[in-house]
DNA sequence: GATTGGTGTAACTCATGAGTGTAATTACCG
DNA sequence: CGGTAATTACACTCATGAGTTACACCAATC
């Protein structure tokens, strides 16, 4: 609860505006991850950024727009992680790896977590249908990269979609648990996640 | 859409009104997996069974107590896939297999998707309260069989709490992406599942 | 064939929360 | 400074959906 830095001093006004509409989004997110979509209203993120509800209208449209923000930044800083792991020159066991731990950061924060957590059904028709599309670009590369695996024998044989929907329900489901006052740093995770994925649970017999 | 035998002709008042009631809460289960439990009115439920708003009342006393009475059908099923993994009479690594396939199994049916998708912030904090503690149940066995085959090194050492996260993660992912046409049958994907978790993507290097 | 209790319905109340109109006020960029 | 953008106060509208009141129906029983 509170409102850091709401206003920035030396910046154009354009910025600020940018940035102040960043600051709703943002609470919305926190918000959404906390108590669910439909449980948070406008008055609650308000109160949130010491403003009125009314001042929310002034950077966004509705309440659905602050949600699609949140999904458009989200997929943005996503964006990163997906063109590393689509770099030919690195041996694709390293490509995964790449894809997991960012994917397993990127779920980490306020606005991957809420593409994460919050069903998209509140969203409307097009806008969901858009999203959905991002979010099979993602899962398509991961299961790309699983059959490339297999097929140069770097991993053994498994039915990609089924593997990458583990990993993607595994890594999807951190937000659930890991929202608490002194959460498991998300790079652990990330190296746990990736051991156990690779190696299994079971130790290599020698 | 239909309603598949509200009534049932041979047999006593009670009976029949506790089946009635049941198919009430089935339809809100469906309801509430499809479009989430906020989004979902009473009068959806009412139609889904061809009956009024009305009616439903008549067998519930509150929305919530629909949702929480998917809660407690769902958690008397899975208690007995609890029960099975507890034997102690099996190996460990055949009880964790147990627990996975039924978790599997009961994740897959309208109850216990309900139960790993609808948020719990919907429900009373004192039922809520109560609910995590039998989901806690569920985590804390997973855990222990997880140590247990870490101390007789039938495991690798891993962080059992990590590991735990995963593989309940995975698994309550399915009802997000299984809910299609024509779901994949859900023993197949226990036996996917068992395979990564315990053998993990890379082959075996001999 | 009237009675009774379980079952059903239509038509309501009522609270909530999204979104708006408007005018007055404040902040601060140029 | 002046003017424009930002913000507030506040009183609305409006749709939705949960839960209720009052009454109709019907089937079995006496």
């Amino acid at each position: 609860m509170g409102n850091k830095s709401w206003t920035t001093p030396g910046a154009s006004r354009d910025a600020q505006r940018e940035g102040k509409r960043r600051a709703v989004l943002q609470a919305g997110a926190r918000l959404f991850n906390d108590q669910g979509y439909e449980q948070t209203s406008l008055e609650e993120i308000a109160t949130a950024l010491n403003i009125t509800k009314r001042t929310i209208y002034y950077y966004v449209d509705s309440k659905e727009d602050i949600l699609f923000g949140c999904h458009l930044l989200g997929l943005e800083f996503l964006g990163e992680t997906m063109a590393q792991s689509q770099d030919q020159s690195l041996p694709v066991m390293e490509r995964i790896a790449l894809l997991i731990r960012g994917y397993c950061a990127w779920v980490s924060t306020d606005f991957g977590a809420t593409i994460a957590m919050v069903r998209e059904q509140s969203l409307s028709a097009d806008r969901r249908t858009a999203l959905r599309a991002s979010k099979a670009e993602v899962d398509f590369q991961l299961r790309s990269l699983i059959s490339e695996g297999i097929a140069e024998s770097s991993l053994r044989p498994c039915d990609p979609r089924l593997v990458a929907a583990v990993v993607f329900g595994a890594l999807n489901w951190i937000p659930h648990w890991n929202r608490v006052e002194n959460p498991v740093p998300q790079e652990d995770i990330a190296e746990q996640y990736l051991q156990l994925v690779f190696q299994g649970m079971v130790p290599a017999q020698s």
